[in-house]
DNA sequence: CGTATTTGACCCTA
DNA sequence: TAGGGTCAAATACG
């Protein structure tokens, strides 16, 4: 029903990504003809705008499912490029969903890997609206704390999920643990150096108090969850055992998939977050790959990158990337 | 006045 | 011991 307007809607955006494409080739152009004489603030400023044009670029593709383009861009993009995260719900979303259509396709042993990664188990809750709002990822937070980050140029943010959506009476999810050893996701915030428009998103922990969830993230949760319900609640959804982590969880024979009761009050689960149980980081790259970044074990890099399926997998770094390519 | 944010202190880990 | 994460009292805000 909504085909016309997204049609027309459409239009619009690529007309403008195809002008801001433009605007990206020009300052391209003009950078690679600088003098190498030019004060650096000039190129400095050449740069910035460059990277405000394609991230407008990328913004104008991924607002409801635009079309990315061609992708001829490698999505790791250099090395300083590929640390440099932000958070687009709309394009994450596109994934995941992605990932919920295509997730046989996952081989077992894969999904045994991720299993495996680290889960901290922290937990509290918080937000700052003036900074977590152009961050929206459906969930409310509550800001905890803040702290400046040897060498990084702007302070990193912490917050923890609020319950206010479902528990009223709670003010927080920090409450909510605190009485009911309930939620422990957080969420870690940093603007990028060099780029203030540019977010570092880290998701930490299993969110399993009962806000509501991303409808896609509910749906993979239940297709991530073959059964077994009865006894993944034991150590996968207490919270209060912060030494189950790591490969320890990944060599248990523990019910595969699961990550939190699915049950009455506490259904749902972290969106973007919870059906794996995994630390995902939000990610954005230049034009024509968009993905998130997974904190892994080195050793299972190999799962990821040696077989072909809807997903492009890439070993960088210290973590895991995950494209969709279709 | 209730709730959210700030910020210095404390704690944990490498 | 330094760096980073969290706590919690103080403060701001609606």
């Amino acid at each position: 029903e909504r085909g016309e307007d997204m049609d027309g809607c459409d239009g619009e955006k690529r007309a403008l990504a195809a002008q801001l494409a433009q605007v990206l080739a020009m300052v391209r152009e003009l950078e690679s003809r600088m003098d190498q004489d030019l004060p650096a603030a000039a190129r400095e400023l050449c740069g910035e705008l460059a990277s405000s044009v394609d991230r407008s670029i990328r913004i104008a593709r991924s607002v409801d499912g635009c079309p990315r383009g061609d992708g001829s861009q490698h999505p790791g993009g250099s090395n300083a490029q590929s640390k440099r995260r932000q958070v687009q719900p709309p394009i994450f979303c596109f994934i995941v969903d992605t990932l919920i259509e295509q997730q046989n396709h996952v081989s077992d042993m894969r999904l045994l890997a991720l299993r495996s990664f680290r889960c901290s188990r922290k937990g509290t809750p918080c937000a700052r609206r003036q900074d977590m709002a152009p961050l929206d990822d459906g969930l409310s937070w509550r800001k905890y704390g803040q702290k400046d980050i040897l060498g990084a140029k702007y302070p990193r943010s912490a917050a923890h999920v609020t319950a206010a959506h479902v528990t009223p009476s709670l003010p927080s999810c920090y409450l909510h643990q605190t009485a009911l050893a309930g939620c422990l996701a957080t969420k870690h915030v940093q603007r990028a150096d060099g780029d203030p428009l540019l977010y570092d998103v880290v998701y930490h922990g299993a969110h399993i108090c009962a806000q509501a969830a991303h409808p896609a993230a509910e749906q993979l949760s239940r297709q991530l969850q073959p059964g077994g319900l009865a006894d993944a609640g034991q150590e996968q959804s207490s919270p209060l055992e912060p030494e189950n982590e790591g490969l320890q969880a990944g060599l248990e024979p523990m019910t595969p998939y699961s990550f939190a009761p699915a049950t009455g009050a506490a259904a749902g689960g972290f969106p973007l977050l919870s059906p794996t149980g995994l630390e995902w980081q939000l990610s954005s790259h230049t034009v024509g790959g968009v993905g998130v970044g997974i904190e892994h074990e080195p050793q299972f890099a190999e799962f990821f990158t040696n077989s072909a399926d809807p997903f492009q997998w890439e070993y960088q770094d210290d973590y895991l990337n995950l494209y969709a390519t279709n």
